[in-house]
RNA sequence: GUGACUUUAGCUCAGUUGGUUAGAGCAUCAGAUUGUGGUUCUGAGGGUCGUGGGUUCGAACCCCAUAAGUCACCCCA
């Protein structure tokens, strides 16, 4: 036989034994916070429609849709002029009727606009599942992630923006962070400044540039916006409100109010600020990043972005109030709320602080083994009587030396092994040897239930 | 989409100015130990040096192409 080079598609992941147990306590760990909330949980299919998710992402995010390859005789129609000016962008909409989800929040929206009319509103759901993103794989990034949603739908209160920033909160101190940071900008705000600085026009090139602060100084920022054609008046204003929230937030605050949107924004802000200093935080700590802007355009309110003190990767993290998302599937007015938890990320955070500790022991409780032909059937019957009490076991499915077994439930790290042979059998026992201790004593059936159940 | 780096045994990596049969540690398997794991000792198996070309008497090493991986930019979880 050849040997085939084996291997999975770039960014992509198989995750171990090992791996998928931490994984899954991350998943339990924070589906079960989402529960605490009152949230229930959503699935959406892997694929949508092409034009469901088309136009939502920005140019950017089209690109990275991955797209479905229509079945058939996927040729038949097509233009010849596009294909034979091999003009991909024209061609891939009628080559492609599906595309993988990019984000669990727009495959949401459009479920809220088919099934509005069952919904009990406000509607709180949860979804844990995997996107997918043509994106080139690096550090913290992978073509296929999970991301675990909460959103809620249907009403406008700010108390929906603190059950969410909580529940960040809690999750997070659940997983045994201690330190997690919390930034939040509202959209208001920055229309606001946009408005002050007189390039409302240019809203999204200004927050782009706005957003690369922490990490290119002004001299990047003012570079980037002198390349994009921003005047200086423009700059220099943005410099000075933005350098004003450290030094003068009352400075700013008063600036803000000068404009309708400005006053709604810090109307806002107050209500927010003020509740959460009377829910108080644990492990998170919260600030105003009056530079935290977020790329999707569909977020019309406050914004929230998590990061991890202390390790360098991008945030993990985000979310934020949108006003009209199910509106460009038909059903306008309905203001809502989510944020996301990057579960891949969260676990690369915490595999790098160290955080899950030792292997967790296996979820086998007892190994069992037998060397003669003749014990094999009391051996399997003692295991199926163990597993109706209870007892996660498992016997090891040949005749081997000792050594072998004993080496075998060693290297799973199976706390417990049992033994039976001729003599064990004719006393109707086992002996059972803990491999902590290395300690070893002939027992019934009822003692060997008495030690291993808690 | 742009750029940098990497690729040698299952894994992590050595490999001299280009020179016989490419090494180590860990892992695996066997034995020391005929009914007992982790430690130790002994031994064994395992490599077309990412792939395809080129230069050379001779290439893991030099040149070209290509693929995959990693990281950064863009963007984002």
């Amino acid at each position: 036989m050849s040997k085939v080079n084996v291997s999975i598609p770039k960014g992509t992941r198989d995750f171990s034994p090992s791996v998928m147990k931490k994984r899954q306590f991350i998943f339990q760990t924070i589906r079960s916070v989402f529960e605490l909330y009152g949230f229930e949980p959503l699935e959406t299919p892997a694929m949508e429609n092409y034009e469901t998710l088309t136009g939502k992402y920005g140019e950017e995010g089209d690109q990275l849709l991955f797209k479905i390859l229509n079945n058939g005789d996927y040729l038949k129609e097509v233009n010849a002029e596009w294909l034979s000016t091999r003009e991909s962008k024209k061609l891939t909409p009628a080559l492609c009727d599906r595309a993988l989800r990019y984000d669990l929040t727009i495959p949401f929206a459009r479920y809220v606009a088919m099934n509005y009319a069952l919904l009990t509103l406000p509607f709180k759901r949860y979804q844990i599942q995997p996107v997918w993103r043509a994106d080139r794989p690096q550090k913290g990034r992978y073509r296929e992630f999970y991301q675990c949603d909460v959103d809620i739908i249907g009403t406008d209160s700010l108390w929906s923006e603190i059950d969410l920033i909580k529940i960040y909160d809690r999750a997070f101190a659940k997983l045994g962070f201690d330190n997690v940071q919390i930034l939040i900008n509202n959209r208001k705000l920055l229309v606001a400044v946009a408005e002050l600085c007189g390039c409302v026009d240019r809203f999204t090139d200004m927050t782009v540039a706005l957003d690369k602060l922490d990490k290119i100084g002004w001299e990047g920022v003012e570079k980037e916006m002198t390349e994009r054609n921003f005047s200086i008046e423009s700059i220099l204003e943005l410099k000075r409100l933005i350098l004003l929230k450290e030094t003068d937030e009352p400075g700013l605050i008063k600036c803000l109010l000068q404009t309708e949107i400005g006053r709604k924004g810090v109307e806002e802000w107050e209500f927010l600020s003020h509740s959460l200093q009377l829910m108080g935080l644990g492990c998170a700590s919260w600030k105003w990043d009056l530079t935290l802007a977020r790329g999707l355009n569909y977020y019309t309110g406050f914004i929230f972005e998590v990061k991890a003190v202390g390790v360098n990767m991008g945030s993990i993290g985000g979310g934020g109030r949108y006003d009209d998302l199910t509106g460009i599937f038909g059903l306008a007015n309905v203001s809502g709320v989510g944020i996301s938890f990057g579960a891949d990320r969260i676990y690369d955070v915490m595999e790098e602080l160290q955080m899950f500790g030792e292997d967790a022991s296996a979820s086998t409780q007892l190994g069992m083994a037998y060397f003669s032909e003749s014990t094999i059937i009391p051996t399997q019957l003692w295991a199926e009587q163990l597993r109706s009490q209870g007892i996660r076991c498992e016997v090891y499915p040949e005749m081997a030396k000792m050594k072998k077994q004993f080496k075998w439930a060693d290297d799973k790290k199976i706390p417990f092994m049992a033994v039976m042979g001729e003599e064990e059998m004719k006393l109707g026992k086992v002996n059972l040897k803990n491999l902590t201790t290395g300690e070893q004593t002939m027992v019934t059936l009822e003692e060997v239930l008495l030690i291993l159940k808690p």
